[in-house]
DNA sequence: CATGAATGAGTCTTCATTCAT
DNA sequence: GATGAATGAAGACTCATTCAT
């Protein structure tokens, strides 16, 4: 009984440490995803890291190995979400889907902002962090959008353009909806703001801006 | 006389003189552009910077203050181009101006491209150069963009799209078409592939990709 | 009584924690001794040494003040052993009891090899434990050899030699059979070939290695 | 001419510039060895090799690529006199060669003393070190004195000792001459007192201190 | 003017020691 | 007493800038 007890005490214990721990990772995570966000990965410090996460200099070093550790963190920590919006992607079908899907893209930008700004910004420099953290996964969701398109252009549906373009073209509509409040120059967008992008992105892909006869508007 | 001559003679050495140091001047500066966007301002050494001009890192000092006053001087330079291109937005009427537009805005990026990429890789990070060198100029051809919009859209000629927004993601169409070739993961465009692109990006922007007969939708 | 029998009681749980106190002390003891002749005392991290002792970092100093207390501690510990050996050194008269003696030696060193390597190496650099840990001790060996050296001379049993010279020549010819085992290059002498290094080097010691056959030369 | 006499000039300063950086890195090695051999490489700061060298810390890697690189150009230094060393070896035969060779160890003991002690100290520490500067030269030594002894013993000129283990005992006498000399307690011995040390570390090894019946002496 | 060696402030990282639990 | 997270001083090394030649 006693053994058991001390077992149980013992093992809550290691719990609640885990739990710290963790809880403490996290907290370094974002300060040190806010600093990088700001300043670029090179220009920051790892005092300004820690002074951001209010701890020691060396309080860093016993939960992460070093600066560069705590990047790949940062981008790993960014990709959950966006493997989440990959497993909604397959139901992509008309209209509706198309503005679902851009504006849960919004979606994890916005919830995410300094880990994306991270990720997307060091994925310039860092080949690494391209390869692995970027185009790994956003390559998927062009891959996605591109099949989707191709595939419609067989239908009939869409007009013959160049699916690869294309795919290009609508990655770069979005990133330009929200590149303002990426660079930290706009307010992020309210989630009925958001829906209105992702009808403005999807309607303009759709139908363009051009008024045409037989349509009338 | 004799001192006219002199003086004359003193006056050609003199302009040889300025114009060998801005000779000098711009090799290092292309130089510096060239290292610049490769690595980034904050990972690149003035002895890299020096060793690409082929000349020794304490000559540098002799032409340019330090290394910001050179990161400075090339967001300046990348802004001639952006210029004479405005200059031509003027006359921006129907798809082919527009298409014309577009692809003298690629030329200008391939032809300046460690310039362009400099330029904007540090105004995402540096705010005086986002605020001096960039949204100065850009927004001055976003301004111009989106009264052509706004224009149309009361001609009854666009949709009424919110020109505001829809200039952002013609500027991201645009960035998208080339943000490969900015990464340094695709080369650069030929002229006829520019053309090609350019076209894209105005159907796209004019027509969307959805086949309408007539019946609309 | 019942205060008597409390006494009691308190004096033998006093003992009880005193034993396990100093048991635990020379736990730590040895795993820093071995840890510090395996990679010399500056090297070594307090970090390593706990995990040698099997105990947590923050616990060494409940048992010692320090880093550099530990090492006082090892230097002091090998001293005893030396001293045992200082005993026997009276009694020096002829070949055997040299060989005796040398033969101890090698158990010494070979018995406390952690404790002699941190010992001798940190008194290479450390002046407090040369004077206070080796040159006490070690010149109290050579002290002694030095003065049964110089009454042999005397006597006419050996040659005129310099004793004090001979001294540090014979510690020097001892040093040198061990020393790839001090290096941890070579494996410790079993004790059988312990008495032969020790025949070894009395032998070299008292009739060099030329044969003379009566006819000097 | 002209272009000669230019020519000339700028390789007159280029070997004066050679020149200085050889004198610079000699100057900065010296300094290092002193340091190092006084508190260990472990102990020793590149600030404390930057002062003891009067230049600032950053010059010393203008130099040298960092702190073991130091190390290892001593190590390496510290191998030409034993080299040269070796060169006489092969004429080993009587009584004078040997003293002769002895001496001129201690010589170069003395002489290069500060590289020596890093030398043997940090090889203690260092298996590179130890295996590429010490064994891989010590060890040539070591094999002309065990094959020298060897072949005498085959002769019949020495007692049939073990060549290995008494190579060892020599340089352990060896060692003993001039170890508190190494640690920096005795003063160096003059010329005069070399050639006395070597005649007494042979003398030792050829005849031992015991006086035998038939020679008298 | 060109050069490149010298400089030292600033960076990342380690580790002996402390202390709350 | 035991623990191990927190600390910050100190170390190796980098690099923008200066300046004597």
């Amino acid at each position: 009984m006693v053994e058991n007890e001390q077992e149980g005490s013992k093992r809550r214990f290691e719990e609640r440490r885990l739990r710290r721990i963790a809880r403490r990772q996290n907290e370094i995570l974002a300060a040190a995803a806010r600093v990088f966000a700001d300043k670029g990965y090179a220009k920051t410090t790892t005092k300004e890291i820690a002074e951001a996460a209010d701890i020691a200099e060396g309080t860093l070093y016993n939960y992460f190995g070093g600066k560069r550790e705590l990047l790949l963190a940062i981008a790993h920590e960014g990709q959950a979400p966006i493997e989440a919006l990959l497993r909604d992607v397959n139901k992509l079908q008309g209209r509706e889907d198309m503005i679902a899907l851009v504006e849960s893209g919004l979606d994890v930008f916005m919830t995410q902002l300094p880990f994306m700004r991270t990720l997307l910004l060091e994925a310039w420099f860092d080949d690494v962090i391209l390869q692995d953290f970027v185009l790994d996964r956003f390559e998927r969701i062009g891959q996605l959008v591109e099949t989707f398109i191709a595939t419609r252009v067989e239908d009939g549906a869409f007009r013959p353009v160049d699916p690869a373009l294309t795919t290009r073209m609508v990655l770069g509509m979005f990133m330009g909806t929200i590149l303002s409040v990426l660079r930290g120059v706009a307010p992020p967008p309210s989630a009925g703001e958001r829906h209105v992008l992702a009808e403005a992105v999807v309607d303009l892909l759709l139908d363009g801006i051009r008024v045409r006869e037989g349509r009338g508007v």
